[in-house]
DNA sequence: TGCAGTCCCAGACTATGGTCTGTTTGTTAA
DNA sequence: TTAACAAACAGACCATAGTCTGGGACTGCA
């Protein structure tokens, strides 16, 4: 860990004042509202340095996106084993818009969806942890004869994720203000009844 | 119609260059590459012309969006009128999918959703004609006893609407490159199964 | 008919995300 | 040790979406 060269020792300071200083004005400000000439002045930098660790703005809070997965790893350790693979769907999804709406925030989360890209949508990916949890909670229903099997465990997880990123979108992006636990519920229950055996 | 003065003869001309330089672009190279100052350039006008005429660049083909709902339209009055609701819903489903796969593309239907925003996001809209349409649809469904009452024919058609959404996000977002009417399918039959009675 | 006001537009200008070039300084192979 | 190299960075520079100002032409009203 700590075998790092001088500059290595350095660098990684530089790269920690920018990150701080960002998410400091991300949080004051907002993600739109915030300059790169402002998070170098304030992070005392430079452009250069800024571009060196990072590949672009959107990749900064980026960063911060990875600290959900270790939630969603977290709950799953505190889940008894015997409780219904439908059940423990329900609530891992709550705990995701919980999640999602009291610690990102619409605004915040919604620059997640507009920043998106092929290049760049770690959170589409199947290695993300809700994926495979999900996917997890899934085999374990098809196993016990909860769920049907004319469907792949990969196919309906891909389902299931895929309702909650349109609520999700619909969430950040209308203006409806809805809310996102109900809907969430709504759309997990409908699905959930599709699949049971 | 045409009882219009001269200038505002004029003013129309001149955006209709500009819209038609601008979505000649679009298609030539794409939305991202094409910049204001070529079709300010193209069409033979100014900046100042052009933002009198749209509110962004975005807005520009925000215009062509509109053309969707007419396809809807149509679509819906072709329908025999004994169809299942939910044979209906799915052959709407398919429509849309392959009308957004062969007549959009995927890197055009793209910068819709990476430019959505609470001010603008007509597409998420309950006026639009697909959600009209849907709303009809499952309306019937529960009249004639096909579909389960315990959600308001609005509530399922959030849900329809919410899943398509989001097999459209993961399609022209992800890089996967997978098969948008199959995707589609699965996700549709699933909610179906989960609205029957 | 004359004139005040407004619409439509031209184009200079601004703001900002991102690139490029040069410089310094730590690193490494001989 | 030292020369070559590369990592880390500073800051000028570029590209482009969008704004602002001014002016000419049309319109409506006295």
């Amino acid at each position: 860990m700590s075998d790092l060269t001088p500059r290595q020792i350095k660098a990684r300071k530089t790269r920690k004042k920018i990150l701080e200083a960002a998410l400091e004005l991300f949080s004051k400000k907002s993600f739109d509202d915030t300059t790169v000439d402002e998070i170098v002045k304030l992070s005392g930098t430079s452009k250069g340095a800024f571009y060196t660790h990072f590949k672009s703005k959107y990749e900064i809070f980026f960063e911060k996106f990875k600290e959900i997965d270790e939630v969603y790893w977290e709950f799953t350790q505190s889940l008894p084993e015997e409780t219904d693979a439908s059940e423990k769907l329900r609530q891992l999804s709550e705990l995701q818009m919980v999640y999602l709406r009291d610690y990102w925030g619409k605004d915040l989360f919604r620059t997640l969806y507009t920043n998106a890209s092929p290049n760049n949508n770690y959170f589409l990916s199947q290695n993300r942890a809700i994926f495979k949890i999900v996917h997890q909670f899934v085999s374990e229903g098809q196993k016990k004869g909860e769920f049907k099997k004319d469907l792949s465990p990969e196919e309906i997880t891909i389902i299931i994720t895929r309702c909650m990123r349109g609520t999700l979108f619909d969430w950040c992006i209308g203006h409806d203000n809805f809310d996102l636990l109900l809907e969430n519920q709504k759309i997990i229950h409908t699905v959930l009844d599709g699949i049971k055996a």
